[in-house]
DNA sequence: AATATGATCAACCGCAAGAGC
DNA sequence: AGCTCTTGCGGTTGATCATAT
């Protein structure tokens, strides 16, 4: 019988000091593993197969309990591990899966190849800290957790048990964003308090009601394709999901509306009601000065980005909400990554859709790793970009020498060894900043460069200001820029011009085909026209871009009311100096 | 430079379910 | 039926690292 002795859990930096003795008299180490103990245990489940673990420390004298082999095999030795960061599809699948799962992080991991229950729960840890200090959400607006319509007892029961832990800071609760299609006062499985509380401020003036339609959940890894066999709800043995939207519907139907910022008034989401009024949101708890900082205080941040969200007209606090909606729980590419400029350069003064991944998208540790992926609509696999790379960390024991041990495992994939090679030479985990966004920007501005006597505005399209890489001193001459069009002082010039000279200049389209693809991607991502999922073309068009602007149009809160106007005149845009967003 | 803070990760623990006797 | 053993799961802890102060 093994004993285990009192006290905390942990790894010891001590490299198990605190061992044991087992019933065969054998010192049990604690601790973290070294590189001939894995060595040792790969050995042992190439010759032997996995299971019957306690047999591990009998038959070859590891001075492991059957326990710690098995945990160590599960979540590092064992083949077709994924190293790396979550990409923004797993991301996304995490979230839906938690929202029909709760804390069921072995399950979870049964639809997550290749990752472990521990990483998906610690990946979950991480968010659900960090979201609950920004106040914000667990889940968006249109995802109702499952366990919200239908209560069940262990989610009940876990939730009583952290809500009695954590209720002294839960005013928290009140700042809650309120997705309307939550159902209200019941328990979250999350160890923290569901944005649900917020209820009761659903009538204050500050308060939002935030009207999102439903649409069936419809699994990350594959867009669209309702009647899909394989969804995560399909797949578990939990009731049928709750009708909800997938992030990844397509903002031109308002299925999953962009950002979460402020409500829409329901009048506000007709469309025939174009005229958008942005209500203040309410002050939520100032996060740790540092996190805001943090996050935009990066080498490879452009100062003027972080100016630029500074300058936002609203309070300091809620830009932090903004930015952490931007960049944190809300798997939305479109809406993550894309900031709307108005351009002091001589491209043009229109404002410009740009997609910028240093300015909207803080690449500190807590970055989202949906950009880091690159997402191949033709298939549910992933590709794993030079960014997904493996860390040291990751090496067993956390001990570069036992890359040998995964070498001598014979069966390891080539991903793994690719994922080991990248971390020989060096690419740390959260240095990396490689994503789909700066891939497309770099080949915006690649393709910008070879083609400067192209009309600008199209490179407005499809990636940021040019002179993004080089403003970074040039605080001012952007600052009043960020968000500045939805508070209708900026100079609209053709911006949608721009939009259609796309589909007049064909020879150039194919140029940009590849650029274009990307963010339609983006924009798209799981659009319900299934254009991506089913490998048609998703080239940018005059469309579903202006409606995608219009989308971003519900992401800029106001410090006071602003009020944008919709048109669906295209035409009537180009000359409008208001704040116009063209309709289709 | 030192310290504080937050994020991430690995590994621990207790508990429960299932299998075998 | 009851016991033991094995396995798996979920919660928790502490180390480490990066970054901010």
């Amino acid at each position: 019988m093994i004993m285990y002795g009192g006290g905390g859990g942990g790894a010891g930096k001590d490299g198990g000091s605190t061992n044991h003795i087992s019933d065969g008299g054998v010192v049990l180490k604690k601790g973290p593993w070294t590189a001939a103990e894995d060595e040792i245990l790969a050995a042992y489940v190439r010759e032997n197969g996995e299971g019957n673990w306690n047999a591990v420390q009998k038959n070859t004298g590891l001075a492991r309990c059957g326990k710690s082999c098995r945990l160590r095999w599960a979540n590092h030795l064992r083949p077709n591990l994924k190293k790396g960061s979550f990409t923004g599809d797993e991301e996304r699948l995490i979230i839906q899966l938690h929202a029909q799962l709760g804390n069921k992080w072995a399950r979870m991991a049964a639809q997550l190849p290749g990752r472990t229950d521990n990483e998906i729960k610690n990946y979950w840890n991480t968010r659900l800290k960090r979201l609950h200090r920004q106040g914000l959400p667990l889940y968006p607006p249109d995802i109702i957790p499952n366990h919200q319509l239908h209560p069940h007892p262990h989610h009940q029961q876990q939730q009583h048990h952290h809500q009695q832990q954590q209720q002294h800071n839960h005013h928290h609760q009140q700042m809650y964003f309120q997705p309307q299609s939550s159902q209200p006062n019941t328990p979250s499985s999350s160890p923290l308090p569901s944005p649900t509380p917020l209820n009761a401020n659903a009538n204050s003036p500050s308060s939002f009601t935030f009207h999102t339609p439903t649409a069936n959940l419809l699994h990350p890894l594959s867009p669209h394709t309702p009647n899909r066999p394989q969804t995560p709800s399909q797949l578990c043995s939990t009731p049928p999901p709750p009708l909800l939207s997938s992030p990844l519907s397509s903002p031109r139907n308002n299925q999953y509306p962009t950002l979460p910022l402020f409500a829409l008034q329901h009048s506000q989401t007709n469309n025939n009601d174009t005229n958008f009024t942005f209500p203040r949101p309410p002050p939520l708890l100032q996060p740790p000065s540092s996190l805001l900082a943090k996050r935009y205080k990066n080498a490879n941040t452009p100062l003027n980005c972080i100016n630029r969200v500074s300058t936002a007209p609203f309070s300091p606090v809620s830009r932090e909400s903004y930015t952490s909606f931007l960049t944190l729980p809300y798997p939305s590419p479109t809406s993550q990554t894309a900031t709307y400029h108005n351009t002091n350069n001589n491209y043009s003064s229109s404002p410009s859709f740009s997609l910028n991944p240093s300015s909207s998208y803080p690449t500190t540790t807590s970055s989202p790793s949906y950009l880091h992926s690159h997402y191949t609509p033709s298939s549910t696999s992933f590709h794993t970009s030079p960014v997904y790379s493996m860390k040291q960390e990751q090496l067993p024991s956390n001990q570069i020498p036992q890359i040998d041990a995964y070498n001598n495992i014979n069966n390891f994939t080539d991903n793994e060894r690719q994922n080991h090679n990248l971390n020989s030479s060096g690419v740390h985990r959260r240095s990396s900043s490689c994503s789909l966004l700066e891939d497309v920007l770099e080949e915006a501005e690649v393709l910008a460069a070879e083609g400067r006597d192209r009309p600008s505005k199209r490179r407005q399209l499809t990636a940021s200001p040019p002179n993004h890489n080089n403003n970074n001193n040039n605080d001012n001459n952007n600052s009043d820029n960020f968000f500045s069009v939805s508070f209708g002082h900026y100079d609209s010039s053709d911006n949608l011009c721009s939009l259609q000279d796309l589909k007049r200049q064909e020879d150039e389209s194919l140029q940009m085909n590849t650029m274009q693809e990307d963010i339609a991607k983006l924009l798209d991502w799981g659009s319900d026209s299934g254009e991506i999922s089913n490998g048609q073309s998703s080239v940018v068009t005059d469309e579903n871009l202006v409606l995608d602007v219009h989308q971003f149009a519900s992401l800029f809160p106001a410090d006071s009311t602003a009020v944008v106007t919709a048109t669906n005149d295209h035409h009537n845009n180009n000359n409008n100096n208001n704040c116009s967003w063209g309709l289709s």
